[in-house]
DNA sequence: GTCTATAGGGGGATAGAC
DNA sequence: GTCTATCCCCCTATAGAC
């Protein structure tokens, strides 16, 4: 029911919301071409099989955040701020219907999903840990943020953490997922 | 292939491992058939649909795990060993193929499972959680274990991460877990 | 308790018209 | 690019024989 050039970039929208809302093996083609209002076949022609499609949805988010990390607008934030706002990704995510993050909802139906599909997950959390570690470690360096132990460590706890919290509000409430947060930074400061 | 009096224990066994390696939306009443060398049907008649296999698993879950906590061999145990227990029961899933707790695995697909299930996971999650911010107050209390914040955030807060590292585990190795886990002891030391 | 057989539906995917 | 039509498979679930 809408713009035809964009709906490529529709079918994708709608993909990655139904990933983070039902995961891989809970949405079908059949309820994108519903809320699209088209048939089935069409979406067969955008994207030949469903880990195509679910290939090129992970694949657009890592360009999204390797744009968003490059971009002077998350470059020149101070290092708490950097923290802040990559919490709040998560955070708008739990808004936003309950969506979990991409890569947990993928990594806990790992083995019922295609091969190719595994490969971009793990692409895509190497990459947001890797940036995660960074700013930990820039942001001991510089004196404003404090942890103990190896920032590489820290990363994972945070971002494990965060995905498990996103996971743990859908059956306890967002109230959880906040304390969550919360004491994420607690444990930050010390 | 197995004994006819314990066939519905084994099923509840297979169903349990099935739903931590492939999540409820990734197995199937032929799985569990195969795997017993009995058809589709048998496994009808012990649990009459999906739901209530599903609802079984998560109620055996948490009869067990009430068992455990009330039982001498972890009731006596100091504070530290008693979280010592809790972060192996999540060790020892890693180690065997890979396996996400039962709660997160759940949880993911929360808005693709039936209702019945999603009350018994948030059942079995609130007493999961419950136990572990009693037990790091009390540790906090007799001076063996610190950190900063309320209890009940630190709880959910490790449980969280326990629960989004087995997951993370998947896509980028074991390694990863258990680097988590040395954080999650380093911040309880400080 | 397990079997055969089957109903009934949904899912992924393709062929060919428009 | 989207449609209709269809195929084929897997899945959940049930009926009735053994």
């Amino acid at each position: 029911m809408v713009k035809i050039e964009n709906s490529k970039r529709t079918i994708l929208n709608l993909a990655e919301s139904l990933l983070q809302d039902k995961g891989f093996n809970g949405f079908s083609y059949a309820h994108i071409a519903n809320e699209l209002g088209v048939k089935n076949a069409a979406i067969h022609y955008h994207f030949a099989t469903k880990e195509d499609l679910g290939v090129a949805v992970v694949q657009r988010y890592r360009e999204r955040f390797k744009l968003w990390i490059n971009n002077s607008r998350v470059k020149d934030l101070s290092h708490e701020e950097k923290l802040d706002w990559f919490l709040r990704i998560y955070t708008d995510f739990r808004a936003d219907k309950g969506k979990v993050c991409l890569v947990g909802s993928m990594e806990a139906e790992f083995n019922s999903i295609p091969e190719g599909l595994q490969s971009e997950v793990q692409l895509l959390h190497k990459e947001m840990l890797d940036w995660l570690r960074g700013t930990l470690t820039e942001g001991r360096d510089a004196g404003v943020i404090a942890f103990n132990g190896e920032p590489v460590n820290k990363a994972a706890l945070i971002m494990s953490t965060l995905q498990g919290g996103l996971q743990m509000a859908r059956a306890l409430g967002s109230k959880k997922f906040h304390d969550v947060v919360t004491q994420i930074k607690v444990d930050l400061l010390v």
